[in-house]
DNA sequence: GCACAATATTTGCTTGTGCAACTAAATTTA
DNA sequence: TAAATTTAGTTGCACAAGCAAATATTGTGC
Protein backbone atom coordinates (compact mmCIF):
# COMPACT_ATOMS: atom_id res chain seq x y z
CA UNK A 1 0.00 0.00 0.00
CA UNK A 2 1.23 3.86 -1.12
CA UNK A 3 0.47 4.61 2.64
CA UNK A 4 3.63 2.39 4.23
CA UNK A 5 5.64 4.98 1.30
CA UNK A 6 4.08 8.20 1.87
CA UNK A 7 5.07 7.86 5.87
CA UNK A 8 8.25 7.53 4.82
CA UNK A 9 8.29 10.71 2.84
CA UNK A 10 9.65 13.99 4.98
CA UNK A 11 7.51 15.94 2.66
CA UNK A 12 4.61 14.16 3.29
CA UNK A 13 4.96 13.92 6.78
CA UNK A 14 6.08 17.44 8.18
CA UNK A 15 3.48 19.16 6.00
CA UNK A 16 0.51 16.99 7.69
CA UNK A 17 2.10 17.48 11.04
CA UNK A 18 2.45 21.20 9.86
CA UNK A 19 -1.35 21.58 9.23
CA UNK A 20 -2.72 19.67 12.60
CA UNK A 21 -0.17 21.46 14.88
CA UNK A 22 -0.95 25.25 12.97
CA UNK A 23 -4.88 24.08 13.53
CA UNK A 24 -3.92 23.84 17.28
CA UNK A 25 -2.12 26.44 17.61
CA UNK A 26 -4.88 28.69 15.49
CA UNK A 27 -7.05 27.33 18.13
CA UNK A 28 -5.33 28.31 21.46
CA UNK A 29 -3.96 31.47 20.58
CA UNK A 30 -7.67 32.49 19.18
CA UNK A 31 -8.11 34.32 22.59
CA UNK A 32 -4.93 36.58 21.73
CA UNK A 33 -7.29 37.75 18.69
CA UNK A 34 -4.17 36.66 17.18
CA UNK A 35 -2.82 33.73 14.58
CA UNK A 36 -0.02 32.25 16.26
CA UNK A 37 2.57 33.63 13.93
CA UNK A 38 1.44 37.38 14.40
CA UNK A 39 1.76 36.52 17.84
CA UNK A 40 5.00 35.24 17.81
CA UNK A 41 6.14 38.47 15.74
CA UNK A 42 4.93 40.45 19.01
CA UNK A 43 6.90 38.83 21.18
CA UNK A 44 9.95 39.64 18.96
CA UNK A 45 8.76 43.16 18.77
CA UNK A 46 8.57 43.37 22.42
CA UNK A 47 11.28 41.83 23.26
CA UNK A 48 13.21 44.23 21.35
CA UNK A 49 11.89 47.57 20.48
CA UNK A 50 12.79 49.23 17.49
CA UNK A 51 13.71 45.91 15.89
CA UNK A 52 14.09 46.08 11.97
CA UNK A 53 12.09 43.81 9.86
CA UNK A 54 14.75 42.15 9.06
CA UNK A 55 15.49 41.02 11.94
CA UNK A 56 12.15 39.65 12.62
CA UNK A 57 12.63 38.03 9.13
CA UNK A 58 15.11 36.14 10.56
CA UNK A 59 14.04 35.19 13.93
CA UNK A 60 10.79 33.78 12.58
CA UNK A 61 12.32 32.46 9.36
CA UNK A 62 9.82 34.32 7.30
CA UNK A 63 10.42 36.16 3.90
CA UNK A 64 10.44 40.00 3.77
CA UNK A 65 7.17 40.46 2.12
CA UNK A 66 5.84 37.99 4.89
CA UNK A 67 7.07 40.23 7.81
CA UNK A 68 5.75 43.71 5.66
CA UNK A 69 2.27 42.04 5.30
CA UNK A 70 1.85 40.63 8.98
CA UNK A 71 3.18 43.89 10.41
CA UNK A 72 0.78 45.87 8.04
CA UNK A 73 -1.56 43.76 10.12
CA UNK A 74 -0.90 44.19 13.62
CA UNK A 75 -0.57 47.76 12.94
CA UNK A 76 -4.24 47.52 11.65
CA UNK A 77 -4.79 46.16 14.92
CA UNK A 78 -2.72 49.14 16.96
CA UNK A 79 -0.18 46.87 18.64
CA UNK A 80 2.48 48.05 16.87
CA UNK A 81 3.32 51.12 15.13
CA UNK A 82 7.26 52.01 12.97
CA UNK A 83 8.91 54.76 12.09
CA UNK A 84 10.76 54.93 9.31
CA UNK A 85 14.92 55.39 9.66
CA UNK A 86 16.49 55.17 6.46
CA UNK A 87 16.23 52.59 4.18
CA UNK A 88 15.14 50.75 7.06
CA UNK A 89 11.56 50.88 8.94
CA UNK A 90 11.92 49.93 12.95
CA UNK A 91 8.96 48.35 14.70
CA UNK A 92 7.85 49.38 18.21
CA UNK A 93 5.04 47.95 20.23
CA UNK A 94 2.25 50.43 21.11
CA UNK A 95 0.39 50.58 24.32
CA UNK A 96 -2.00 48.18 23.23
CA UNK A 97 0.70 46.18 22.06
CA UNK A 98 2.22 45.73 25.15
CA UNK A 99 -0.65 44.50 27.25
CA UNK A 100 -1.15 41.61 25.17
CA UNK A 101 1.89 40.18 26.01
CA UNK A 102 0.88 38.11 28.85
CA UNK A 103 -1.71 36.62 27.47
CA UNK A 104 0.25 35.61 24.32
CA UNK A 105 2.15 33.84 26.97
CA UNK A 106 -0.74 32.08 28.25
CA UNK A 107 -1.98 30.40 24.77
CA UNK A 108 1.47 29.99 24.15
CA UNK A 109 1.46 27.58 27.24
CA UNK A 110 -1.97 26.38 26.52
CA UNK A 111 -0.43 25.23 23.09
CA UNK A 112 2.97 23.39 24.72
CA UNK A 113 0.44 21.59 27.52
CA UNK A 114 -1.71 20.58 24.99
CA UNK A 115 0.63 18.91 22.84
CA UNK A 116 2.93 17.50 25.27
CA UNK A 117 0.13 15.41 26.79
CA UNK A 118 0.54 13.11 23.35
CA UNK A 119 4.20 13.04 23.35
CA UNK A 120 5.80 10.17 24.45
CA UNK A 121 9.32 10.56 25.91
CA UNK A 122 11.65 9.97 22.74
CA UNK A 123 9.57 13.30 21.33
CA UNK A 124 10.99 15.83 23.99
CA UNK A 125 13.42 16.47 21.83
CA UNK A 126 11.27 16.35 18.69
CA UNK A 127 11.10 20.21 18.19
CA UNK A 128 14.71 21.04 18.57
CA UNK A 129 15.35 18.05 16.49
CA UNK A 130 13.42 19.71 13.74
CA UNK A 131 14.67 22.63 14.00
CA UNK A 132 18.50 21.13 13.49
CA UNK A 133 16.90 19.32 10.08
CA UNK A 134 15.75 22.45 8.93
CA UNK A 135 19.30 24.32 9.74
CA UNK A 136 20.90 21.39 7.88
CA UNK A 137 18.14 21.46 4.77
CA UNK A 138 19.16 25.58 4.13
CA UNK A 139 22.62 25.51 4.35
CA UNK A 140 22.94 22.12 1.95
CA UNK A 141 21.35 24.70 -0.79
CA UNK B 1 16.60 35.51 23.49
CA UNK B 2 13.18 34.17 22.18
CA UNK B 3 14.92 31.94 19.46
CA UNK B 4 16.01 30.07 22.34
CA UNK B 5 11.79 29.27 23.15
CA UNK B 6 11.27 29.44 18.81
CA UNK B 7 12.82 26.17 18.67
CA UNK B 8 11.59 24.20 21.47
CA UNK B 9 7.79 24.97 19.61
CA UNK B 10 6.20 22.06 17.74
CA UNK B 11 4.30 24.68 15.50
CA UNK B 12 7.16 26.70 14.76
CA UNK B 13 9.62 24.34 13.71
CA UNK B 14 7.17 22.02 12.10
CA UNK B 15 6.13 24.81 10.00
CA UNK B 16 9.54 25.80 9.38
CA UNK B 17 10.36 22.64 8.28
CA UNK B 18 7.20 22.30 6.07
CA UNK B 19 8.44 25.25 4.32
CA UNK B 20 11.85 24.14 3.35
CA UNK B 21 10.68 20.39 2.75
CA UNK B 22 7.98 21.87 0.30
CA UNK B 23 10.42 24.45 -1.59
CA UNK B 24 12.58 21.82 -2.05
CA UNK B 25 9.85 18.80 -3.13
CA UNK B 26 8.79 21.40 -5.50
CA UNK B 27 11.72 21.71 -7.42
CA UNK B 28 12.32 18.12 -7.52
CA UNK B 29 8.76 17.45 -8.83
CA UNK B 30 9.19 20.26 -11.05
CA UNK B 31 10.06 18.43 -14.27
CA UNK B 32 6.51 16.05 -14.14
CA UNK B 33 4.47 19.21 -14.28
CA UNK B 34 3.42 18.56 -11.15
CA UNK B 35 3.44 20.30 -7.51
CA UNK B 36 4.19 17.35 -5.43
CA UNK B 37 0.79 16.83 -3.70
CA UNK B 38 -0.67 16.22 -7.28
CA UNK B 39 2.46 13.50 -8.02
CA UNK B 40 0.91 11.94 -4.92
CA UNK B 41 -2.55 12.07 -5.89
CA UNK B 42 -1.69 10.92 -9.22
CA UNK B 43 -0.08 7.59 -7.37
CA UNK B 44 -2.70 6.96 -5.23
CA UNK B 45 -5.45 6.68 -8.31
CA UNK B 46 -2.58 4.42 -10.58
CA UNK B 47 -2.65 2.45 -7.40
CA UNK B 48 -6.24 2.07 -7.03
CA UNK B 49 -8.19 2.75 -10.57
CA UNK B 50 -11.88 3.95 -9.60
CA UNK B 51 -10.86 5.14 -6.50
CA UNK B 52 -13.21 7.56 -4.53
CA UNK B 53 -12.41 10.97 -3.26
CA UNK B 54 -13.08 10.06 -0.30
CA UNK B 55 -10.35 7.12 -0.10
CA UNK B 56 -7.71 9.56 -1.87
CA UNK B 57 -8.55 12.29 1.05
CA UNK B 58 -7.99 9.71 3.43
CA UNK B 59 -4.85 8.59 1.69
CA UNK B 60 -3.48 11.74 1.46
CA UNK B 61 -5.13 13.58 4.50
CA UNK B 62 -6.53 16.38 3.08
CA UNK B 63 -10.02 17.43 3.11
CA UNK B 64 -12.19 17.23 0.30
CA UNK B 65 -12.64 20.44 -0.99
CA UNK B 66 -8.82 19.92 -1.49
CA UNK B 67 -9.16 17.13 -3.38
CA UNK B 68 -12.36 18.30 -5.45
CA UNK B 69 -9.77 21.04 -6.32
CA UNK B 70 -6.75 18.88 -7.33
CA UNK B 71 -8.53 16.66 -9.36
CA UNK B 72 -10.19 19.33 -11.41
CA UNK B 73 -6.72 20.74 -12.05
CA UNK B 74 -5.59 16.86 -13.13
CA UNK B 75 -8.43 16.43 -15.60
CA UNK B 76 -7.98 20.24 -16.83
CA UNK B 77 -3.70 18.75 -17.34
CA UNK B 78 -5.68 15.09 -19.07
CA UNK B 79 -4.09 12.99 -16.69
CA UNK B 80 -7.69 11.93 -14.43
CA UNK B 81 -10.68 11.40 -15.68
CA UNK B 82 -13.63 10.81 -13.34
CA UNK B 83 -17.26 8.94 -13.90
CA UNK B 84 -20.19 9.59 -11.67
CA UNK B 85 -21.28 6.45 -9.76
CA UNK B 86 -24.58 7.49 -7.59
CA UNK B 87 -23.50 10.30 -4.92
CA UNK B 88 -19.52 9.29 -5.53
CA UNK B 89 -17.17 10.46 -8.04
CA UNK B 90 -14.66 7.66 -9.46
CA UNK B 91 -11.25 8.45 -10.49
CA UNK B 92 -9.61 7.41 -13.20
CA UNK B 93 -6.25 7.80 -14.45
CA UNK B 94 -5.75 8.98 -18.50
CA UNK B 95 -3.33 6.75 -20.56
CA UNK B 96 -0.95 10.46 -20.33
CA UNK B 97 -1.69 10.17 -16.46
CA UNK B 98 -0.44 6.33 -16.59
CA UNK B 99 2.66 7.76 -18.66
CA UNK B 100 3.59 9.79 -16.10
CA UNK B 101 4.10 7.46 -13.28
CA UNK B 102 7.50 6.55 -13.39
CA UNK B 103 8.74 10.04 -13.76
CA UNK B 104 6.78 10.58 -10.55
CA UNK B 105 8.77 8.06 -9.11
CA UNK B 106 12.11 9.56 -10.24
CA UNK B 107 11.27 12.93 -9.08
CA UNK B 108 10.22 11.50 -5.78
CA UNK B 109 13.08 9.15 -5.54
CA UNK B 110 15.75 12.31 -6.11
CA UNK B 111 13.74 14.00 -3.77
CA UNK B 112 14.59 10.91 -1.00
CA UNK B 113 18.06 11.45 -1.82
CA UNK B 114 18.38 15.62 -1.41
CA UNK B 115 17.39 15.13 1.88
CA UNK B 116 18.69 11.81 2.79
CA UNK B 117 22.34 13.42 2.28
CA UNK B 118 21.62 15.63 5.20
CA UNK B 119 20.05 13.71 7.76
CA UNK B 120 22.00 11.98 10.53
CA UNK B 121 21.41 8.17 11.62
CA UNK B 122 19.34 9.41 14.46
CA UNK B 123 17.46 10.93 11.59
CA UNK B 124 16.53 7.63 9.65
CA UNK B 125 13.31 7.45 11.31
CA UNK B 126 12.38 11.03 11.38
CA UNK B 127 9.47 10.35 9.27
CA UNK B 128 7.89 8.01 10.81
CA UNK B 129 8.16 9.78 13.92
CA UNK B 130 6.25 12.76 13.02
CA UNK B 131 3.69 10.58 11.29
CA UNK B 132 3.32 8.82 14.68
CA UNK B 133 2.93 12.18 16.07
CA UNK B 134 0.38 13.25 14.01
CA UNK B 135 -1.85 10.08 14.43
CA UNK B 136 -1.58 11.32 18.18
CA UNK B 137 -2.56 14.51 18.00
CA UNK B 138 -5.37 13.72 15.54
CA UNK B 139 -6.74 11.23 18.41
CA UNK B 140 -6.62 13.65 21.17
CA UNK B 141 -9.09 15.90 19.56
C1' DG C 1 31.70 63.21 -6.48
C1' DC C 2 29.30 60.03 -9.59
C1' DA C 3 27.92 55.80 -11.44
C1' DC C 4 26.99 51.36 -9.98
C1' DA C 5 26.21 47.74 -6.62
C1' DA C 6 24.19 46.23 -2.45
C1' DT C 7 20.52 46.37 0.99
C1' DA C 8 15.75 46.96 2.99
C1' DT C 9 11.25 47.13 2.14
C1' DT C 10 6.95 47.11 -0.71
C1' DT C 11 3.63 45.66 -4.21
C1' DG C 12 1.07 42.66 -7.31
C1' DC C 13 0.27 38.19 -8.03
C1' DT C 14 0.08 33.08 -7.26
C1' DT C 15 -0.50 28.81 -4.63
C1' DG C 16 -1.95 25.40 -1.24
C1' DT C 17 -5.23 24.44 2.01
C1' DG C 18 -9.28 24.84 4.88
C1' DC C 19 -14.01 26.31 6.50
C1' DA C 20 -18.90 26.86 6.10
C1' DA C 21 -22.68 26.46 3.61
C1' DC C 22 -24.70 24.10 -0.10
C1' DT C 23 -26.53 20.21 -3.31
C1' DA C 24 -27.54 15.68 -4.24
C1' DA C 25 -27.80 10.88 -3.33
C1' DA C 26 -28.46 7.02 -0.05
C1' DT C 27 -30.00 5.13 4.19
C1' DT C 28 -32.81 4.88 8.31
C1' DT C 29 -36.92 5.51 10.86
C1' DA C 30 -41.55 5.68 11.71
C1' DT D 1 -43.33 5.12 1.49
C1' DA D 2 -42.59 9.88 3.29
C1' DA D 3 -39.71 12.39 6.24
C1' DA D 4 -35.49 12.81 8.53
C1' DT D 5 -30.64 11.81 8.78
C1' DT D 6 -26.26 10.72 6.99
C1' DT D 7 -22.89 10.72 3.44
C1' DA D 8 -20.15 12.46 -0.77
C1' DG D 9 -18.82 15.98 -3.14
C1' DT D 10 -18.89 21.10 -4.66
C1' DT D 11 -18.59 26.12 -4.33
C1' DG D 12 -17.44 30.68 -2.61
C1' DC D 13 -14.52 32.69 0.31
C1' DA D 14 -10.46 33.47 3.31
C1' DC D 15 -5.77 33.14 4.81
C1' DA D 16 -0.73 32.24 5.23
C1' DA D 17 3.27 32.45 2.78
C1' DG D 18 6.25 33.07 -1.14
C1' DC D 19 8.13 34.86 -5.73
C1' DA D 20 9.53 38.40 -8.86
C1' DA D 21 9.82 42.88 -9.90
C1' DA D 22 9.76 47.58 -8.28
C1' DT D 23 11.30 51.39 -5.20
C1' DA D 24 14.22 53.73 -2.23
C1' DT D 25 18.16 54.31 0.44
C1' DT D 26 23.04 53.45 1.46
C1' DG D 27 27.76 52.15 0.35
C1' DT D 28 31.87 51.61 -2.94
C1' DG D 29 35.40 52.10 -6.62
C1' DC D 30 37.38 55.02 -9.37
Amino acid sequence: MLDTYFKECLYFTANRLSRIITKMAEDEFAPSGLNPTSAFLMLTVLEKDGISQKEIGQSLHLKPSTITRLIESLQAKGLLSSRQEGRMSLIYATDRGRDLESQIHECWQKLRQRYNTVLNSQDDELSLQLNEVSNRLENAE
